[in-house]
DNA sequence: ACCAAAAAGTTTGATATCGAACCAATGGAG
DNA sequence: CTCCATTGGTTCGATATCAAACTTTTTGGT
């Protein structure tokens, strides 16, 4: 066993459904580890992934959120958007009030600081986005978005 | 929920090659996320879902491999795959021997304990998929997968 | 009207991961 | 034969995330 690969392969069948299904969610994981590390090497302003998602969510959906609806949004736990609305605040990007109509939460709102982070930010990925439809069609892109909708659904609504 | 969107929305027009990539990468972080969290809800032995790869890896392609390559397969960094490599060792699933050929390199074996630990995972991963085909048929699965594969291999290649 | 259960947000402790710096060994160019 | 660039592996500091425990406020059932 000191060549390569040592042992028999014992390869599952290829008609086997969850052999199927694991392949799908390994590739799905190496693509998000790969694209996130990507995005986050060219994110100015110290900007995390996650910090720009939400930036961009206000841009795009209007503010005044509160950090439970974000949480759910972002399929993260109110703890972690606990941490990311802290930064974007010290950021001087976002502004967090207390609700007037419940005390126990908050609503989000986006300062300008933070619309223009989002615009940098934005500008600052389109030469990454912009050599992908070499490799990678956009009509590929448009013809799985529907399963993957899907399937992020059905994860999300069956916890 | 009060009434939610404070500002009118700002939608880019829906045939945006970036926008529609970007929906993509963030329909793919959000199921990379929560699968992520759902199979390590239910490992056994401790084992991270890192960990399980790697186990598994071995198990169907056999053993012998070097560290580096596994970094490479797993598309992790030599740091991160010295860490998990150290946490199966710990656990006596693997055994990490120097390579003789080469005295800067060294060779991952699986030991029976390892084994047992990735039939053990594939067990309790088994009533987690099981319930997937309901909401996500196995056909969605495989239609989407040499798409996903297609863009995981440019990603991996076009650094 | 009360009290228990649910919900919102925070804090805490642990873990996986990254990038960068580092050392040791290899191997090719001159 | 000798350098020096490359490769393999480790370590370090930083960060994002999770789960669980906790506090405060709201809500709903009796």
């Amino acid at each position: 066993m000191t060549q390569i690969p040592a042992k028999p392969a014992r390869t599952a069948p290829a008609s086997d459904t969850a052999g199927l299904y694991f392949r799908m969610f390994n590739e799905i994981a190496i693509i998000a580890q790969l694209s996130g590390n990507r995005f986050q090497r060219v994110m100015p302003d110290g900007l995390s992934v996650a910090q720009f998602g939400l930036l961009n969510h206000c841009v795009r959906l209007g503010d005044g959120w509160t950090p439970a609806r974000l949480a759910a949004a972002f399929q993260v736990t109110r703890g972690t958007m606990t941490n990311t609305l802290q930064k974007l605040e010290a950021k001087g990007f976002i502004r967090v009030d207390p609700d007037p109509d419940d005390a126990r939460s908050k609503r989000v709102f986006l300062l300008a600081a933070g619309h223009a982070a989002q615009q940098a930010a934005v500008r600052a990925l389109a030469p990454e986005l912009a050599q992908l439809p070499a490799g990678f069609p956009p009509a590929l892109a448009s013809e799985i978005l529907p399963a993957l909708e899907r399937l992020r659904i059905w994860l999300d609504t069956n916890r």
